[in-house]
DNA sequence: AAAAATCTACCGTACGGTAGGTAGGCATTT
DNA sequence: AAATGCCTACCTACCGTACGGTAGATTTTT
């Protein structure tokens, strides 16, 4: 891709991200990407076609790298933990366009809504099917599949809202802790049938 | 309060939710109330101040509805499942206004962003000291209190972002539904400790 | 010399907010 | 009880600014 295309779309991300879409201008892009206001019409038609391109390539590259992920990945338990791994890693790794693909998609008209929201439901239905088959064949704990997918997804989405590059975990230590926490905990039954009960847990 | 007040507040949560803060004008808050935009500055001082009320009240009545809904509960695993319960309600009930809460703070100066972020730390702060306690007494399964907070508060938060009022079930049954999911598996030990390892669920 | 990329200059519109006025209710003064 | 003044709640009309986008000239690349 055109490298000037690249630095408007670079500045796009970060202005999106740090005041939204609405509170951004076109001047503010040109300025940020050492050009004139009328160049980037060059590039992109719109404003709106700027952010249709920030959410659809980073939907796509998203799809691209679970599948990648998930290549020859055999057990159901395993292909969710992949799948876990990946989704948490991409959005600490691409954190500003995630978040921007979270809360700005009432910036775009119906038909790039459309075709937006299709492409993530696809993707979602990646780790829905997972799920649903999981629990059919008994490798996870019974309940409501959707819920549950729902629960999971927007869990690990979240990661993006307070993951910090700095801060004390990396996106591959936080992966790892979401892993377990998705796979062992929130999917696994949490004890062998009928043994045990609660007793040890509900002293007090 | 105010009745004009509260009905200009009312349109302003509905096009916020609907359009975002930024694509929101006076113009279409003034219409929605039926009133002049200019009449709206005798109840708010400017459009963030509009925001700011929104999003400061919502917060102090989450805070209270849920110190509310602990009052008198004891045990801690009882207290964590009448805070998730109350939390997962809330943000059924409250949709679009947590919503905004969510992903308009951008819109907010210096000065009402800190207080606003004040109110919200203080409200995740009463989640975290929980789980950091039940892990601490051995209620809950050890891990990183943090993360798992992190976890646990975004994972509940985000059913606003798919609940849907006129869906398959209530907000009742998916604070149902997010109970369970939280106490007994995302904080429960999987298994007794030391015995059975990972044998029942690893076959294959 | 053709094509691509960028520029300057501008357009119409819509924005947040303000100036200043009016209508009516309700005390206080005469 | 009539007159006065003040207050709340709302209005019309407008201001300065900044927006997304365009026209068309100019420069750079191929």
């Amino acid at each position: 891709m055109n490298s000037t295309k690249e630095t408007i779309k670079k500045a796009a991300i970060n202005l999106f991200y740090k005041k939204s879409y609405f509170a951004t201008a076109m001047s503010n892009i040109a300025l940020d990407s050492s050009i004139r206001k009328a160049s980037i019409y060059h590039h992109y038609a719109s404003k709106e076609d700027i952010l249709y391109d920030i959410l659809m390539t980073t939907m796509k590259e998203l799809t691209i790298y679970i599948e990648t992920c998930l290549e020859g990945v055999e057990n159901i338990e395993n292909r969710m933990r992949a799948a876990v791994r990946a989704h948490v890693k991409f959005h600490c790794d691409r954190q500003k366009e995630v978040l921007i693909s979270d809360s700005e998609l009432r910036g775009l008209t119906a038909n790039n809504y459309k075709s937006f929201v299709a492409q993530r439901d696809a993707y979602e239905k990646i780790f829905q099917d997972m799920i649903i088959q999981g629990m059919d064949q008994g490798y996870f704990a019974a309940g409501d599949a959707k819920v549950i997918s729902y629960a999971i997804l927007t869990m690990c989405t979240a990661v993006a809202h307070w993951f910090n590059p700095k801060g004390r975990l990396s996106g591959n230590q936080i992966s790892n802790i979401y892993e377990e926490l998705v796979v062992t905990r929130l999917l696994r039954e949490s004890l062998p049938l009928h043994s045990f009960e609660n007793s040890v847990l509900e002293e007090e």
